[in-house]
DNA sequence: TGTATTTGATAACAAATGTTATCGTCTGCC
DNA sequence: GGCAGACGATAACATTTGTTATCAAATACA
């Protein structure tokens, strides 16, 4: 599971079993609430096999942020670090096979790693191309229709597509279900 | 102009005058372009009077994503960073005076700046607080209609409502003029 | 296996937003 | 002072997207 960090982070065989001890196995069911509205997050989690989504409640409609999928990490990153009340909701989409690890010992980690030159830039390159994607994301949305929303989705991120309930799609897209619909509808028309 | 970073950076005299001796000042008039599409981001721009703009085009539409006043530091981060080639277009809007300084030398600057772990802790943070700003916007984009979203310029922007002109602020807001003005003039209907 | 729930497609109508065109006002500039 | 270009409002019509309702197919699960 830990193995593909396992390169990134040069550090010693002891520290590295340290730090793997402080995570935590779970196996959850689908549509399982890892992280409620308002709740301040104190998880990471890592996705040892499974699907999650974010999303938040606007006016009783869900608005879906993100997905993850197997060996990503997922919090409520703003919550996470600031220790502020969640906007958002974590939630399984599919059984799911987690690690989480607690806040308290992820930041021990991160305080003893920041020491270390060589892993500190990558921390800080982390960081920069979270902001990078968050930026692809904002553009995308303003300068795409939904169609091509949707097509960029089939072409970038076909596990998406594969994996999750179309409603989700349609409320991650920002449009409604029979609106999707139509956009398939006519996406298969063209084609003959 | 340089004195609204002096509490920030706890740094030696020298060290200070140093560092604000990169810094080239110029005055340029309104619609001059400090970096256009393509090219590769090499200075950052810090604003002591004047407003800029930056945009990329769409289909021959202008997208405008975001805009800058005085005391704000302004490149297309992820071409300054990365040294890729710029997808968006900086502009002033109006006659503008600017402070610029060459990567190459900011670098410098940032290389020396990590070593002390306070300065390197409000780099950090200053990352952080950047991706959130960036999840706030993309949030606002897909959760509220283009009129929520110009009350929420109202509120939180007057700056962008008072000295923008109209044209800018609906490409902003992901929107054409005629609407924007049709959005203004239901508002006044609505205050009878 | 059978039934309830979830998921997805489609139709008919409503609302929001874009397109094109026209006109008036303002502003910078010679 | 007058003119050209920029800016903004409005109207008429087109297109996109949402809303509500209904039905069919897939799926979960008792």
């Amino acid at each position: 599971m830990f193995d593909q960090f396992r390169n990134k982070f040069l550090l010693t065989d002891e520290k590295w079993l340290e730090y793997i001890n402080y995570f935590n196995r779970i196996e959850v069911p689908s549509k399982t609430t890892l992280l409620e509205e308002g709740e301040v997050s104190k998880k990471l989690f890592i996705i040892e096999r499974g699907c999650i989504r974010v999303w938040f409640n606007n006016n009783g409609k869900d608005l879906t942020t993100q997905f993850f999928f197997e060996n990503q990490s997922v919090a409520s990153i703003e919550s996470f670090i600031k220790k502020t009340p969640s906007p958002v909701v974590v939630e399984t989409i599919e059984v799911s096979v987690l690690w989480w690890i607690h806040k308290n010992d992820l930041d021990k980690i991160l305080e003893e790693i920041k020491e270390i030159p060589e892993l500190r830039d990558v921390l800080i390159n982390m960081l920069f191309q979270r902001t990078f994607d968050y930026m692809k994301y904002f553009v995308s949305f303003i300068k795409d229709s939904p169609t091509q929303r949707y097509l960029n989705l089939i072409e970038e991120r076909p596990q998406i597509i594969q994996r999750v309930p179309q409603h989700y799609i349609a409320s991650y897209l920002g449009v409604t279900t029979v609106h999707l619909s139509r956009i398939k509808s006519k996406l298969v028309h063209k084609k003959d």
